[in-house]
DNA sequence: CATGAATGAGCCTTCATTCAT
DNA sequence: AATGAATGAAGGCTCATTCAT
């Protein structure tokens, strides 16, 4: 179907160049079709990449939350290393989504950026329960130290966030050996001298 | 002079726009000249915000080894929160520069890339010797649990990014209960329990 | 059909004004659409005045080939005499084209001008042929006195460049005149007794 | 003298790239100095490129003139040769020059061509009073076969120009032997039987 | 003499978009 | 559903030129 096609060249694009250089024409072009017809499937340019966005956003959306709704078994420690495991898989394994979807947080037209932000808001929200369950449950089986949990959270949300500014910066193979550092260190931190081994 | 208010404004626009965004005529016309005289200082677009770039790196890369510098005084929790909170004011008190930053990074022409991306490393190298030192003092005297150094520069390296990423996503007042937060955590984590004050 | 439009207005401005001031937007104007459809049909400047040029050296030589063709009843006086006509007729009936032609000669891109001369010479080799044969002839025929075949080429085609030149420089009255005489003296000059009336 | 380098490299420069490309900041950057200096000693773009039209003209004019009064020893045959001598070794000599020339000559603004014009036919005037007298002494001299004086200076004339065209065209070696072959034919259509050796 | 700074005019080009077909 | 033709808007850039210094 055209339009699939014409979402997942934009998506490309827009992760090769940015939004302002994904030309509908250029984007007409790898497609194999002429620019005004993008125009029968989406109102418009802006119309088009938030399509795209919204897509992709659903896609980290569901993946998420089915990563996350899987790592019911094992300790916390897993289930910990886990959630950073399955995030750095997904971005590792489709990077140019994850170019997309950096480039249109910042590159996007402002009236675009609430959005951006609202469903963002969203998805760490979700995530924050989730955190906080895990972490919870972890204090409680004295996997972990006692600490309030909403800094315990905050916490692996910073690890999260740096690790992932690191996985777009850094090659895979260095970005690996990163991971696993943070992990070390991060864990040796949290935990409780029983389960440090 | 009228060459570093272009180039002001144009980093200023850089940090609000985006590169394309940020048009040679919008630049001029805040500056309050005709875009043509943008080429009497100027080769060229990119080479007005290459130098804006190099300027804003220059800068940055003075703030940070200045900073540094400074940190002598204090054990190593002092040193390293310190450098958390150098990290943080520079950001906080010239957000736009952050931005334009960002934006660059990310935005540019290829071209550009290499330059970036090895500045980058430059940076990046001497601070993780900078924090070489540090934690090795830390384990010394000490402060600091004994962990491979290796370990612990790259989890502080991580936490900065983390926190970095945070700084430019959240306002000033959440950001900064997280960042203290997440050091609570973090220092908890790696600080010897004599030093868990 | 507009692009045909557009190529005869941008041949016709060419010839009055050279290729820098034949401007897109003036010839936009002239032919009564905007700047920008011009790329609907072509994809540069360049593009246009090479298609322009292309199509210029197709039509001579097309004009030329004809004529020579048709050439074949009548002496050799009649023949050459009739050849001089021919390229008289083309270049004063459409005077633009012959001056566009010599523009685009002059003033064209470096790029472009190895194709002009290759055009040009593979002109000239046919001429030579077929200027050859009718010497040759000429010569068997007690027409034209004995003289070196590829002499009276080359002194053919230097009469046919003088001609050509004073064509563009001189009004066409004074030409005509110009034209007669240097004939007179060319063919009394090549020309065996017997055919001097 | 600045005034004349930019003279010189002006005429260069329009030899090469045609009036409109040689922009006046591109001959300022080769002299070696800045382009509001040139409105030091010209007035204008268009008052340089006359002056050095104007300067071309002279030259050429003092030249031929020059060639032509020495041109008095020798038979008509010899002086006729001469003349087209002298006129290949100018052009040959200095080719820029004749670039400049011929450049001039079709790509400058309308304003200036009636002068160009205008000075053209004052040089054509006094070759044809030359040529005139030449022939005149050639007929007298039994050297040249009886015709009328205007028709002789009339093909001599496009000989020239035909020769002048070839010139432009050809590289040197090839021009040579045309010119040559050219001669023969011509001179031996003039000439009586008696000199034809 | 020379130049730094500035500018009006204009050029080529690209882009998103529309509309009739 | 697709496209050829057209366009308004804008962008980057160059050029000749001026003027104060």
């Amino acid at each position: 179907m055209t339009k699939n096609k014409i979402k997942k060249i934009a998506s490309k694009q827009l992760a090769e160049k940015g939004y302002e250089q994904a030309t509908l024409s250029s984007i007409a072009k790898e497609v194999g079709i002429k620019t005004p017809s993008i125009y029968a499937f989406f109102k418009n340019k802006e119309d088009l990449f938030m399509t795209v966005y919204r897509d992709m956003l659903e896609d980290y959306y569901q993946y998420i939350q089915h990563s996350i709704e899987q790592v019911t078994a094992g300790n916390v420690k897993e289930k910990l290393y886990r959630i950073l495991q399955e995030l750095s898989h997904y971005h590792l394994s489709q990077p140019e989504k994850t170019q997309s979807y950096m480039r249109l947080a910042l590159s996007f037209p402002p009236t675009f950026n609430q959005e951006v932000k609202d469903t963002f808001n969203e998805l760490e929200q979700h995530l924050c329960e989730i955190l906080h369950e895990i972490f919870l449950d972890g204090i409680n089986k004295r996997e972990i130290k006692n600490q309030p949990l909403d800094d315990l959270v905050a916490s692996f949300l910073c690890v999260m966030d740096g690790v992932f500014l690191e996985l777009i910066y850094y090659p895979e193979d260095k970005y690996r050996k990163r991971l696993e550092q943070v992990w070390n260190v991060y864990w040796l931190g949290i935990s409780t001298p029983l389960n440090q081994n």
